[in-house]
DNA sequence: TTGGCCTTATTGTCATACTAATCCGGCTGT
DNA sequence: ACAGCCGGATTAGTATGACAATAAGGCCAA
């Protein structure tokens, strides 16, 4: 938000120390951060025009190949979309691609609000509901055995990071235990919601919370090795259902009245 | 295919004229097609290293500038990942944003493979069911109304293509009413899953599917009316599930022996 | 009034140079 | 003989300035 320095240190620190993959801090990755926020963030609205290249060019002070580069990737994602003459086009939020990582963290970073994690939580159900039900078809006896070894690191966790590490190689093994390449490309997603979830409360800190999580993602587990499908249905969307009730009960407790 | 002009000209049209947004045609959406076709197909494997710049560059016999920004595309979408000494290396297949617009449009191209179109008749189960409930919790009269509208239009449509875009139309509008914007984000994928489905088999030609196509949407319609969730979950499972049954069951009976 | 031409602003493309990162292989000191 | 340093070479990253293509909106002529 410090935009008189023209560079943002941007929060997406935290997520990309629970993933392990530190994106790379270049001077494209840095201009692409700032607008992308920007966009997200409602100061340039859809269907706006951006400031032209060249008013951008000495806002960041980056020569025009880093721009454009992150211009390009913006455009990628779905957010913009340049024409001659006309300028580049902030798309209507539909377009936007919001399964995507980057586009994801953006949001995050305007602040944990109810209503998206609710979406994220939403949108989790449907695709990892269906997810564990085919795992519970399709998994090999190792993919079986290894959900229940997460489930046991889960409930041994000492820090919130390592738990919420031990339930995204949970999910993470689910989806690959489906056999189907979507149910794992949405891991970005599920990363982010684990994330905003254990920043606001983790279960960590809360014995009858933990023994909750734990049991109900057991539950997914031993389903899903039974090869018990609508066992492992029901017991999934208690699992997204349960941490969200957890994350918004909290924000609603501790939300300070509206300015 | 066409390597050696350095330029395909790729099959995305039927897609592009079906959505109405025609891809603006310049030197890096050439460039990001060639790129983008040539890894998903699996001539540049996963974790394989990309030829340098200097060879991409005078294999396409186009600028560094525009080499670059379709390389940049291509990580934005999280296909490839750049690294100085090292090379472009081709990211394993998780990694890829399969939500992405022009990776459905390149797995596509690259024919419609039946596993392909059942992971995409699964993920979009587990999705648009879980938005149909939603949707008949939280929809307007208005959207309501709308829904019943193209289920009208779709019975009275006369070209696949038509039918086609009501269908289209009919599923947005059950996303947008999900109040839910990743259920809207998902629409390039729907639209892809239909197009694949009716290029292969459309019922418009089949009286007998036609009708029965028809009714399922309409059970959908009506039950979001009645705000009924449950009746709107079951009747969206079967419209995904036939529509996918009649496409991979005309594939089935037309299918070459393998070569 | 109307049709098409022209100006002009904005993105698209090109060419070339230099900078930064980092692997590899040889040099040096023990 | 061996460990560690160091510098060359290779590759992507950044900068700069010029020109081309595009199209909105006004200008001009019929």
């Amino acid at each position: 938000m410090d935009r008189s320095t023209g560079r943002t240190r941007h929060s997406g620190d935290l997520m990309a120390a629970l993933s392990g993959r530190n994106a790379a801090r270049n001077l494209h990755s840095d201009v692409l951060w700032d607008l992308g926020f920007a966009i997200v963030s409602g100061t340039y609205a859809e269907g706006s025009i951006l400031p032209p290249d060249t008013e951008l060019l000495d806002r960041f002070g980056v020569s025009r190949t880093v721009l454009r580069e992150a211009l390009k990737t913006l455009a990628a994602k779905g957010m913009i979309e340049a024409r001659a003459r006309i300028g580049t086009r902030v798309l209507p939020r539909q377009r936007w691609n919001l399964f995507d990582a980057d586009v994801l963290a953006w949001h995050f970073e305007l602040g944990p609000e109810i209503g998206f994690l609710r979406s994220l939580a939403e949108v989790r159900i449907g695709i990892e509901i269906e997810g564990a039900a085919l795992a519970a078809e399709r998994c090999s006896p190792e993919q079986a055995a290894s959900l229940i070894e997460w489930v046991d690191r889960m409930a041994e966790a000492e820090t919130p990071a390592d738990f919420a590490r031990y339930d995204l190689e949970f999910h993470r093994t689910v989806a690959e235990a489906s056999g189907n390449p979507f149910m794992a490309s949405i891991s970005a997603l599920v990363e982010m919601a684990l994330t905003a979830s254990f920043t606001i409360s983790s279960p960590v800190s809360d014995p009858a919370a933990l023994d909750y999580t734990v049991n109900t993602h057991r539950r997914i587990a031993e389903a899903i090795r039974d090869r018990n499908a609508a066992a492992a249905r029901e017991a999934m969307r208690d699992a997204i259902a349960q941490g969200f009730a957890r994350a918004s009960g909290r924000m609603e407790a501790t939300r300070l009245p509206d300015v």
